[in-house]
DNA sequence: GTCTATAACCTGATAGAC
DNA sequence: GTCTATCAGGTTATAGAC
């Protein structure tokens, strides 16, 4: 909190820059509870990766723990909100789903660690560290999006929150398992830029074929 | 290996029984690392749930890693084999498809556990204990079911290895992160005999919808 | 703010008795 | 086959110097 004088330092080894460190250690801890889940991860992993020691982790943050919340709170909220932010309800359903779904692709595209985290998250602390509300707001939205479709006449009759839940796994697999299918593309990398828009045009259009009513 | 003459007995403490208590450590091993993963699983929780103490697993598993390894053998080897005899390459695209859905759904909805394991796997461990072409087995099958629809005209223009990663998402998402939308079906059991048949029906249809060609 | 110890604890793995 | 120690190594978290 102190008047920094150095304005923005977001290199490695930033020197003695309250916030720049702190933001380096967000990133770093993200990217190991994002192949590790909050057991596994190693404090020391994180502060290597961050270029300070395991000392720093402790005098920003109360312990493994706190940190691990802090990470999946901003992993989530901010997309979250900006997602809502859409106003979908204001649109007819179709166009919502389609739109919602590039978005959220384009969300965890950006970030391919989030997706993983939050499974680990499920699988291994029962969904603990969520904070509350967030699945709902983001399930509630589809699920209503999916009914006001139904209702319509314009998706066929489904039940809303199974294929909500297979729309969001539509959109998440490709990122999370992406270590487990990479043989698919011999040499290609599963998450450059091409690729993942590639995934998005393809969820997109197997999410809309599964949901619109044949006529 | 012993000519046992308890002939079956596979309750808990079991007594003397090697091959019962073989067992109970894999499947108390697959619990375990199917919410913990290789590296935070820990050896006393599996001993624990089993009956027996520590020692046993390194009575029968060379070290953690070789149990780990025979869990995840276990799990893929059997349902992979069941899947390729039911020759699916000899039926129609659209029936093959529909049968292999049916049948993978029905092998990762008995053991909903495996579906974990294998993404914990591909996350922590970049899929290095899997064992070699299994997946390549599970994506080929199914790429080739959906080419063979393209070519014959009964499925739309898609990426057959794209679309195969999203049905093969659609089909396990489900089960894998049951834990982190249970809220949507307050006190319903995501994984109970009823709500899982729903879930392979409608990921059936959403399936089948996504796939074949609008006319 | 950042570092170097170091305390206190946990966990995988083994030795040896029964 | 199964158990009771027990060791060696690793990990979180803190104390105290700079």
């Amino acid at each position: 909190m102190t008047t920094s004088h150095k304005a923005k330092q977001t290199r490695l080894s930033a020197g003695r820059d309250a916030e720049a460190t702190k933001a380096q250690i967000l990133d770093a801890a993200e990217q190991e509870f994002a192949i590790a889940g909050l057991t596994a991860a190693r404090t020391e992993a994180i502060a290597a990766q961050t270029g300070v020691t395991k000392t720093m982790i402790y005098y920003y943050f109360k312990d493994k723990e706190a940190l691990y919340q802090e990470v999946i709170n901003r992993a989530l909220i901010n997309p979250l909100n900006q997602i809502a932010q859409l106003q979908l309800e204001k649109q007819p359903p179709s166009q919502a789903l389609e739109q919602f779904a590039r978005f959220f692709l384009q969300q965890m595209s950006q970030r391919p660690n989030i997706a993983s985290m939050l499974f680990l998250e499920a699988i291994q602390n029962q969904g603990k560290y969520y904070p509350k509300a967030s699945i709902e707001q983001l399930y509630g939205m589809l699920t209503k999006i999916l009914a006001d479709g139904i209702a319509q006449g314009v998706f066929r009759s489904l039940e809303p929150r199974h294929t909500a839940v297979n729309i969001v796994g539509t959109c998440v697999f490709y990122l999370a398992a992406h270590e487990n299918i990479k043989h698919l593309w011999k040499g290609k990398r599963m998450l450059s830029k091409a690729m993942l828009e590639e995934h998005a045009e393809e969820a997109i259009n197997f999410i809309k074929a599964g949901v619109l009513l044949n006529q």
